[in-house]
DNA sequence: GATTAGATTCAACGCTTGTTGAAGTGTCAA
DNA sequence: TTGACACTTCAACAAGCGTTGAATCTAATC
């Protein structure tokens, strides 16, 4: 599979008219939540480029090939999203200086900026996480798309959990680290499951609920394997 | 997308010589680790064919459309997991009688019949694994296909876990399990993404090393949540 | 008002897709 | 040996794919 190295603002029409820049935007729109329903390879540019109600040969004139694309769309919320959540990683450290912050003050600065993201009025967000969620699990996509994009916060935020337990073994931060991203991951993909599953006690995009359990959850596992040992 | 309400068995070829099984098979082990790698539309029957060494007609012949080919794919492994999970449950519950298990019996019930199947000499447990772990993050499939194939058997273990904790609400119950299915899914994936976030301290395959830390991790999950409440 | 560059449409390209019907091959029963 | 039947191959189908080059339109500059 190809490469891709351009950024969010290449390909044509990226600093054009607003009209233009209009378009660009809804077959971004279009393409993140057909991707989301179906992944990469379910969705034809024909669907996206009917969806935002745009020609077909304007998808590739503005983004280039359906895969730059698709990393353009990772990248329009994933910039801004990453930059929430190191800001509240940031804010949660200098609250608490000179100690470490609660694994508590962490995990909400990880996960309270998509509760404010997927609870907005912009459907926008929420389609983007159920993508998210969809490339997160695939083998091709994960390793290759999910790391460019996020692997660089990833590690800031693992290098916070060490500091919360400085005596803990690398190896279990991160397993820890594992299961908060993968239960998140399910949370993002929306699928409505857990409300079969409860018989509607829990809705699946009641992202409020999910993330008031996910933290003290969360937060508890971290510290049964990394206080008192895996054992 | 149409309804698939085949069993296994069907399709031609299910019950014929051995050389004929055989080709079944082989055609399902193709399919499976295709889907695993690429998903549903990612993968042509051209290419299980090939890989499977037989002409393209015969996965039609053998299994009609596409989508029942997936069916059976899913099915084929299922079965013979969830027996050995509830008989797994079964046995905690026997054990502990006339008490619950603890949470950590659940979960381990839960768990350990996969460490099994994925650490066996057959690579297939493992594509299979993967393939779930695609396939339940994904809004379309994992609605129809997941749904389809595990809700029975989960049932059964949010009940168990309900028994845990008599006085949890059941929202309680269902979100720790959900975060509980949300990192095995991730596990499941092996996308080898935490072998290069931990520098290689851990392995996206050992998955020993990974259930291990989740069952600790969960069960204290559980505890804070079910018994000291959400906040 | 002419020129020019970018935005947009249209039509087509070569290729691949899932599926099928007809033809061919093998195998066991009568 | 013949017949029947299931298995296997082959070739083809219509439909749809991503992408592109030429033509057309739009709008701002000279």
């Amino acid at each position: 599979m190809a490469e891709v190295t351009v950024d969010s603002k290449s390909g044509r029409g990226a600093d054009a008219s607003p009209r233009t820049q209009e378009r660009r935007e809804k077959i971004l729109d279009a393409a993140e939540e057909l991707f989301a329903t179906s992944g990469f390879d379910g969705v034809t540019l024909r669907q996206i480029a009917r969806q935002a109600g745009v020609d077909v040969a304007l998808t590739s004139y503005y983004f280039g090939p359906k895969l730059q694309l698709f990393d353009a769309v990772l990248r329009r919320r994933g910039e801004i999203l990453n930059k929430a959540r190191l800001d509240a990683l940031r804010s949660a450290e200098e609250e608490a200086a000179p100690n470490p912050p609660s694994i508590e003050k962490v995990i909400e600065a990880f996960l309270r900026p998509l509760e404010i993201a997927q609870e907005s009025e912009d459907r926008g967000w929420r389609n983007y996480c159920a993508l998210i969620a969809y490339v997160n699990n695939s083998p091709v996509w994960g390793k290759k798309m999910i790391g460019k994009h996020f692997d660089k916060l990833v590690r800031e935020f693992t290098a916070a959990m060490q500091r919360c337990f400085p005596d803990a073994p690398a190896r279990d931060i991160f397993w820890c680290y594992h299961n908060l991203s993968g239960a998140l991951s399910l949370t993002f993909a929306d699928t409505g499951r857990i409300d079969i599953l409860s018989g509607g006690a829990c809705e699946s995009h009641d992202f409020k609920s999910a993330y008031d359990r996910m933290i003290p959850f969360m937060a508890a596992g971290f510290r049964q394997v990394c206080i008192a040992g895996k054992g």
